[in-house]
DNA sequence: CACTCGTTTCAAAAATTTTTGAAATAAGGT
DNA sequence: ACCTTATTTCAAAAATTTTTGAAACGAGTG
């Protein structure tokens, strides 16, 4: 019969954090909703519920489901389910080269296979007069190639200390 | 007194051209208009009016100044005016190297920048005893040192062929 | 098997972003 | 100085995205 529950209040060094996401997920693009749940995530000790989260951060049970549906897609979240127990704990990857490795292969791959095959196709169909066009597409598939032979390289920036320390 | 003006159809190979453009610049959470109007200065022989950009993409003159001024700040597009002209040619930045540059100055530097400070500010106000604060904050401190420091193998990437060719 | 309770789904509502259209501005030409 | 035409601005309209809330679902439990 309590009125109100203080129990899960977010100091106000985690709602910084979760401020600082937001921002950052806004500039991929990605709803504030679901970056809350990642700062939230972020700076907990432990894995969460769902339920949990939500209550929290004061969002609907159908926020929370599609944000860390999203987050799991993206590899930002991780889900484990102890058998016999009818909810998941979810806990944010903190590791910034598994965290960018994940969002690297489930989103920027997709586009970037898509995006050779596109201009793939639209190089065949364009007749050799056409020069304009011709040197239009090839300037493409050229940042194309850089980017692909890039790739590598960005995931060694993350990996260990950042290259050369000291 | 024609009832239409076919003067300026836009060719297939530019509409694939642009419309691969719209779905790079929705990656960054940038406007189809504003797309649109890269991928039309980028596919131009020459520079281009903004209303004939306007005319040809069929967007009203407000959106072209709008997109133009953003791509402008982005480093995507850049302006000449002829003097003793009252109109000004816009044409794309083709070049990657340039284009990435310009981009990763004009929006990544200034977040990061911010970023940085906000984290710092943070981590001055929380105690020695919060330790699973601290703890957090000081992650998120090297994730930002990485960046910082991948930052400039970022432009190497861009900048010749893509590394090694062969 | 019926019950409980957490999760998922999805249509509708709310919020946000983008585009338009028209008025204000600016700058060249006469 | 005045006309003409390109551009900018900005409030309102349109389109899109995000969030909610409620119903459907599903998996353990008694």
């Amino acid at each position: 019969m309590t009125a109100e529950c203080t129990e899960t209040e977010i100091p106000p060094w985690e709602a910084e954090i979760i401020d600082l996401f937001v921002g950052i997920f806004d500039g991929f693009g990605l709803p504030k909703s679901t970056a809350m749940i990642y700062g939230t995530l972020y700076c907990a000790e432990d894995g969460m519920l769902q339920e949990e989260i939500a209550h929290r951060l004061q969002i609907s049970a159908g926020s929370a489901s599609q944000g860390l549906k999203m987050l799991q897609t993206l590899g930002a979240v991780k889900r484990q389910s102890p058998i016999g127990q009818r909810h998941s704990y979810y806990s944010a990857e903190r590791s910034m080269r598994r965290l960018m490795g994940n969002v690297v292969e489930s989103q920027l791959q997709p586009k970037l296979r898509s995006g050779k095959e596109r201009l793939q196709e639209l190089a065949a169909a364009i007749p050799a007069e056409e020069s304009l066009a011709r040197q239009r597409i090839q300037t493409l598939q050229t940042w194309q190639r850089k980017v692909e032979r890039g790739m590598p390289l960005l995931s060694k920036i993350f990996s260990t200390g950042g290259g050369k320390s000291k």
